[in-house]
DNA sequence: CTGAACATGTAATCCGTTACATGATTGG
DNA sequence: CCAATCATGTAACGGATTACATGTTCAG
């Protein structure tokens, strides 16, 4: 039941599922995707719920748009869903668990698998820099002096930032320990 | 596609739908759940595709165990599965989503939520650094000389601790943001 | 003229959760 | 005797992905 009400919260100004879609690969990449195929339903049905209202506008390229709006009724659900307190469910981190059966590959793989790890989540983390500092260099009133939405929506940035840097130096700690296995056992075999 | 893998990782030694769970419930919850109406059905599956070869045994309490193992077939997925790299998908935080909507909140909701998310995680830590505490205190070899398949269980181990250490001080680092925001603007309203 | 970006949708399938259904054993 | 734990399953539903289907405009 949550991609609802992030659409909600998406809408603070008016926007089609084709350009919501564009927002879940910038800026919300980093807790939350959809694609279209499940976007363009889920306002309909949201629209026959009362919560959105539609009008279609000319677009300079390819077909009409199709803009959405939330309807009061839609402001009320959005303030019930964080008034219910944070919606806590468990990660599911499938390249976590490979990392814990890695025990199945040569030790040359294991250490190629964690490099690809590091570097994928490196490029994870400078995208999110990247956001951050266009953001500092464009917003005169960055950090300390952003108005409430903006704020909270820093606050998401940095825990993306955090997190992966925490990701990143974990699989640096990891590769030293693979090496330092590698290391003790050239030596004794 | 990632339980039956996951299933398989874990069946390093044998074991019943039922203890799987378990499992999941504790040492594998911080990256990874399932509930039984999917374990079954999935170990099933697997028996039939000829991953996983199953026997009965009785059991102290409640009806016979089905007790499941490996197959070498299992064992050649498992390997195949890993040797494919790392699947990253993109994570589903619903409660960092909420985060960015709480302007919509009054500054008094707004702080509570901050404080239940918190507390929530400094749980989830305590949960991880008891089973550290435990392993440490019970395994000699733990941490510099464990072998191959305890060294990548504790890799996982230290990715959850990082992550919940992490997401407490960023929660702790927001209500810092908010208090100097809310002291800013009772001195001048 | 071809491919990328714009723009909207439906259908089939798969994955995951909740609810339902059954029954034995043990501790309080 | 009742609740908790042990133990296995099916059915219905909802959420998410992949594949299919259509058509325009602009840059190279």
């Amino acid at each position: 039941m949550s991609l609802p009400n992030i659409l909600l919260g998406m809408l603070a100004t008016p926007a089609s599922g084709y350009d919501l879609k564009q927002r879940f690969e910038n800026q919300e990449r980093h807790y939350w995707s959809a694609n279209l195929a499940q976007i363009y339903p889920t306002l309909k049905r949201m629209e026959n719920d009362g919560l959105l209202e539609s009008r279609e506008e000319p677009s300079d390229k390819g077909p009409p748009r199709k803009v959405y709006r939330r309807t009061r009724a839609g402001i009320d659900a959005l303030t019930q869903w964080l008034q219910r307190g944070p919606e806590v469910h468990s990660d599911r981190l499938s390249w976590l668990a490979q990392v814990g059966y890695l025990a199945h590959l040569p030790a040359k793989q294991q250490r190629d698998f964690m490099v690809k790890l590091h570097d994928e989540f490196v490029r994870h983390r400078r995208e999110l820099e990247g956001l951050e500092a266009h953001w500092a260099a464009h917003d005169p009133r960055f950090p300390d002096a952003l108005p409430d939405p903006e704020l909270f929506a820093h606050f998401t940035l940095r825990l993306g930032l955090t997190k992966y840097a925490t990701i990143v130096e974990w699989c640096e700690e990891c590769l030293e320990r693979l090496d330092r296995r590698d290391a003790k056992s050239a030596a004794s075999g």
